[in-house]
This record gives C-alpha cells, sequence and structure tokens, in this order.
RNA sequence: UGCCUCAUGGUGUAACGGUAGCACAGCAGACUCUGGAUCUGCUUGUUUAGGUUCAAAUCCUAAUGAGGCAACCA
C-alpha cells in the first residue's frame, strides 16, 4: 500500500463517492485529472436538491484538484430553452462554482452521436423499429416476463442504415420509426430490452437550431457526453442506477469504435455511480410538484421565497455559504432520507450571525411615551453593528420620548419569568436607558394602546449607574424617526414534514395558510437606505433581506428570511 | 409476483473485523445590553433470525421493511 493511499484512508468521514474516486486516482485511471460533470436539463429552475448534486460534482473535482464540467442534457427540444439554461448559469455561479470553459451542450453533439449511431447499425447493434408505442409495450413485456422480438430485429443493417437516413431527412412523421439499440429481450433489466436510442421529433432545438428531426435519448446520448468530454466520474441520483448497465454497455461500444479519449497516455472510460437525492421536509421536491405550485398560483412564481428553488431560496435571503455548509453537512449515501429542514435553517443562522449587521425594527408596533423625558428631545444611542463582529463598528439610532416596541414584550399581567415590559417592572430599551413601565392606556374596548413610564436618567447607554442587573432587554424604534416598512413574514410552505406521505390526501391540502403574512412594521432610519438583497438582523427577531426585485431606493421591502431561536417561545409552551 | 439498491439515536451521517463517534433537534444549567450567540452537561441507536470468527454495525445466508425500474422524459 502506497503512502499516500494511506494518508487518504485515515482521513475520516469520507463517503463512497470520495472512496470511488480516490481510488481511481491511486490506480491511475483518470489519466492524471479527475473529471466530473453537472449536467442538468434546461427545462426547470433548479432547486436545493440539486445544490447538492451541484455540491458532489463540483466538490469532488475540487477536492482532487479536477474540473467539473457544467453540461446542458438538452436531448428533448419539446421541453427546453434557453431561458432556462441562462437560469441554471446564473443559480450554479451564485453558489460560488465555476466550470472554468468546461461548458458543454449535448446538442453540440448531435452529428456524432448521429455517426455512432449509424456505425452501430453497420456492426448490427441497432435496428430501426416501426412498432407502435402500443404495440410495443405488448412486445418488451413487463419487469417479471421476458419480452418478445420486435418483427423488424433481424433485419438487414443496410436496409436499417437507409431508413434511418430517411428517418434524419424528414421522411417519417413523429413516433411511425424509431432506432433501438439490439440487446436482450429477456433481460431482467427493461432497459436493456431493446432501448430505443434515437426518435423522431419535428421540434426545433434551443440550441441547435432546425437542422435535426431525429434526436437521440438519454441513454444513449449521457455516456457520449460523458465520453467525449473526458469524463472520469459520473454522478448522479439513486434513480438512474438500473440504467448504469445500459450506459456501460454503450462506452464499450465507442470503446470499440476508437472514441473514447486519451489523456496522459490512459484511456478514459467514465464510470457511473449513483447517490441518494435530497428529500427536505416541510417542502416538495419534484419538479412536477412545483410547477404545479407556480402554475395554480399557489406562490407567486418560481422564485417565490417560500419555494425551494434557488431563485426562491436566492430572494428570500439565503447564503450561498449557508446552502455549501448545509450540503457538506448532510452527507452522501445510498440511502433515501428526509432531512429536517430544521439542519438548513442552523446553518443559514450560523452563518449570518457572523455575518448580518444588526437592526432594530418594530414589527406590531405598541407606542410607549417617557413621561419624565423631555419633549422635542432627541439624543442618539450608539449601538454596534454587530456584536459578533466588532470590526463593523457601530451606528448611531436616535431616541425620544415616544418610542415604539413591540405588542408581545408587554404583559399586564407578566407570567413567571417574563423578564419584559409589565407594569412596575424596569427593562432596558436596548442601547439607550432603563425604563418602568408606570401607567397603561387602553381603548373602550379593553385593548392596550400605549403605555407610559419613565426611564432612569442615570442609565444612559443601557447600565445603571448603580450598577444592578437588569434582566430584560428589548428592542424599540424612536416615533419620531420611524421608517415604515412593509415586512413579509414567511414561514414554513407545508404544515407538515411529508406532504407527499399520505396517499389519502392531496399534497396541496397540507399548505400552511399562514406561510406568508404581510405588516406595516417601523424601522430604525439606517433601514431606509438598505440595498436591494442586504441582509440585516432585525435584533431580537430574525434574519431579514431587502427583497431584490420589489424594494425601491430608499424604500426597501424586507422578507423574513429565518426567525431567531425563541427559548422564550418553548417557556410559553410549557 | 422479476431485477437492482438500501437499512446505525427523533433526524442526517461516521466507524472499512478490535472502546459505536459527530452534527442537528430535544432537555438541563452557566453566561449574556439580542430569552440571540457562546460554554457545560444529559437523554436516545447498530431491523430481525441464523452462520463464520478469539472478536461482527462491519463478512455470509435468509427474513422483514423502504426505494427504484415496465416514456419514442431526463
Amino acid at each position: 500500500m502506497s503512502d499516500e493511499t494511506k494518508a487518504t484512508e485515515t482521513d475520516t468521514g469520507r463517503h463512497f463517492l470520495k472512496q470511488w474516486i480516490a481510488e481511481d486516482v491511486a490506480a491511475g485511471k483518470t489519466g492524471g485529472q479527475v473529471v466530473t460533470r453537472f449536467p442538468p436539463e434546461p427545462n426547470g429552475y433548479i432547486h436545493i436538491g440539486h445544490a447538492k448534486a451541484i455540491c458532489i460534482d463540483f466538490g469532488m473535482a475540487q477536492a482532487f484538484g479536477g474540473q467539473c464540467n457544467l453540461r446542458m442534457d438538452d436531448t428533448n427540444p419539446s421541453k427546453e430553452s434557453d431561458e432556462y439554461a441562462e437560469s441554471i448559469k446564473e443559480d450554479i455561479r451564485w453558489l460560488g462554482f465555476d466550470w472554468g470553459d468546461g461548458f458543454y451542450s449535448a446538442a453540440d453533439l448531435f452529428d456524432r452521436m448521429y455517426e455512432i449511431a449509424e456505425n452501430l447499425i453497420r456492426s448490427g447493434h441497432a435496428y430501426v423499429c416501426a412498432l407502435t408505442q402500443e404495440q410495443w409495450k405488448e412486445y418488451r413485456g413487463v419487469p417479471t416476463s421476458p419480452g418478445k422480438e420486435s418483427p423488424t430485429r433481424n433485419r438487414a443493417p443496410e436496409e436499417n442504415l437507409a431508413l434511418f437516413r430517411r428517418m434524419r431527412d424528414g421522411e417519417f412523421a413523429d413516433g411511425t420509426l424509431c432506432l433501438r439499440a439490439k440487446i436482450d429481450m429477456a433481460s431482467p433489466n427493461i432497459h436493456f430490452r431493446d432501448p430505443v436510442i434515437y426518435r423522431i421529433m419535428h421540434v426545433p432545438h434551443y440550441h441547435a437550431g432546425e437542422k435535426w428531426c431525429v434526436y437521440p435519448m438519454y441513454d444513449f446520448a449521457h455516456p457520449i457526453e460523458d465520453a467525449f468530454e473526458g469524463v472520469t466520474h459520473s454522478m448522479c441520483t439513486l434513480e438512474f442506477e438500473v440504467h448504469r448497465p445500459l450506459y456501460d454497455w454503450v462506452i464499450d461500444r465507442m470503446d470499440e469504435m476508437g472514441l473514447l479519449v486519451v489523456r496522459g497516455g490512459v484511456k478514459i472510460r467514465p464510470q457511473q455511480r449513483e447517490f441518494a437525492r435530497l428529500n427536505l421536509s416541510y417542502t416538495v421536491m419534484s419538479k412536477r410538484k412545483l410547477l404545479q405550485l407556480v402554475q395554480e398560483r399557489r406562490v407567486e412564481g418560481w422564485d417565490d421565497p417560500r419555494m425551494p428553488t434557488v431563485c426562491g431560496l436566492r430572494r428570500r435571503g439565503y447564503t450561498p455559504e449557508a446552502i455549501r455548509d448545509f450540503c457538506e453537512r448532510i452527507g452522501v449515501s445510498k440511502y433515501e432520507s428526509e432531512t429536517d429542514v430544521a439542519l438548513l435553517e442552523y446553518c443559514l443562522r450560523d452563518d449570518l450571525n457572523r455575518r448580518a449587521l444588526r437592526r432594530m425594527a418594530v414589527l406590531n408596533p405598541l407606542k410607549v411615551v417617557i413621561d419624565n423625558y423631555p419633549e422635542g428631545q432627541v439624543e442618539y444611542a450608539e449601538v454596534q453593528n454587530n456584536p459578533e463582529d466588532p470590526s463593523a463598528g457601530t451606528r448611531r439610532v436616535p431616541f425620544g420620548r415616544e418610542v415604539w416596541v413591540e405588542r408581545d414584550d408587554f404583559m399586564e399581567v407578566p407570567e413567571k419569568k417574563f423578564f419584559r415590559l409589565a407594569p412596575g417592572q424596569e427593562v432596558r430599551l436596548r442601547g439607550a436607558c432603563l425604563f418602568t413601565c408606570t401607567g397603561v392606556i387602553k381603548d373602550a374596548a379593553g385593548a392596550v394602546v400605549e403605555l407610559h413610564g419613565t426611564y432612569d436618567p442615570a442609565s444612559k447607554g443601557g447600565n445603571a449607574a448603580d450598577g444592578r442587573k437588569i434582566k430584560g432587554t428589548v428592542h424599540w424604534v424612536s416615533a419620531a424617526h420611524a421608517v415604515p416598512v412593509p415586512v413579509r413574514l414567511y414561514d414554513r410552505l407545508f404544515t407538515v414534514p411529508d406532504p407527499l406521505g399520505d396517499d389519502t390526501r392531496d399534497f396541496l391540502s397540507f399548505l400552511n395558510p399562514d406561510s406568508l403574512k404581510t405588516v406595516a412594521a417601523y424601522g430604525e432610519p439606517a433601514l431606509a437606505e438598505a440595498r436591494p438583497g442586504e441582509r440585516f438582523q432585525f435584533e431580537r427577531l430574525g434574519y431579514f433581506c431587502a427583497d431584490a426585485r420589489e424594494s425601491k431606493p430608499g424604500a426597501p421591502v424586507f422578507n423574513r428570511t429565518v426567525t431567531l431561536k425563541d427559548s422564550w417561545a418553548k417557556e410559553v409552551k410549557k
């Protein structure tokens, strides 16, 4: 055993893909460079499940000093568009990954794929089949019993070739003929029962234009793409596991044709391995379901901040760092699991706690009048921008006789261990002074509309002159300087961990009716200058992000990204 | 009733024949000008049954459970 191998084996926490690649590197199978690829089909927006795959594909390449290509797996023009392709690029860049000059499109290989198909026909490995889809269904058989051969299975190669060329030349209508690989109609693996490798589709391609009316199928195209790119390690999700023998079959045929790339004197034979896709609690991940949410207007669009799409998370205020950290922490395995969204939220808070500037805002305002504070007087509280990061500096927050506080921070009859505002109870107004509530004003219906009280002039800045300890601290906003800001309070999209887990109920019935509440909040003046996309911690409340779409200069709209942990709320529940 | 794959605390993972560990969640406490953060401690686990071995989460067999495969989708 070489020292190199030894060293990697003492390295703990290596998941099976990393081990697999390490072994191949040690065995010299990569020709000096590990090459991976992320191969999305540009038929929709990518979500956090794709982010996991991206982190694996790019991450493995990085770990071995290799290259990860971005390849549009665009072999079905009826579903694909340039708009999707562009959004995918944008999202991957935002996540922090770089494919360098390794950008590819399957469509750029159509000529070569077509040639390979002709070669397959010549060597008797493929034939043109005229069975209708209904007929084929019957011929193919079911997993539990073998299929039977197509009547044209043993047609002469020259005839097949002529027919295939006529298919290419547009002489036949969609679905009338197709090209099948000739493998094994009795195989227990359905994908070996003479799979279709080319179909007729009179549809222009967003990237290849009008050139083709026959397009290759995934199982044929994917290994070819990998092989031509010199991909050494092709990682995908579990549902492709049963396709692997077919992947290898195509690679074998390419090998026979002498088409495998040689790098560093080594013939590169791409290999596929599979890992479990990400499932996240309280959301859905299927493209179809997400599309349904969009089309039925259950959400406002693909980038609705409640969506698990990368653009949705971005708009919600998630950071790429938090998402990458999350993908690192969930690990990689072949076990189909469901990850608790609490872990994602932890990663976000962990990141934002270190970086987000603190601001004060009151979401549900209650007026407080400080009776012994001079009318018209304004002082400034010097407050840290981020206690976790002194280099973020301080700011001056105006303070006056009337301030807004959070309605939830007051109880006329305080529960045990409620350390906030209550008659006769002294609290700290964050960064300003100590204050004691002495009076409560109510409306005719008995609802509290205003608090009165007095402050301790010897507590400017927030500390008592005599050193007495004050347990409760509340945030506030000066009424005279408050900036009105719309704030959108987002919560989980679904009310149950697995909305798809109940066969008797439609997942839509689990939609959380309270997943969005909009409130008119008051913010401290500095908030007016928030730039679109800028993230803050609103002290004692949570992390918020100026909406990149609806914020205007001087008039930000905030999205709640995630709340702060709230141990008082837990206390109340008991 | 075919083939493929998987199974470790509540959740996600590590341990690669030799002391079952980490993280999230939960609970308790300390500290705190955010009931945040931080720090300390705690609870909880190898699906089952056989076999191989001095020794099994790990290897073998079977059972059970879960997922995938029967688009001219990817």
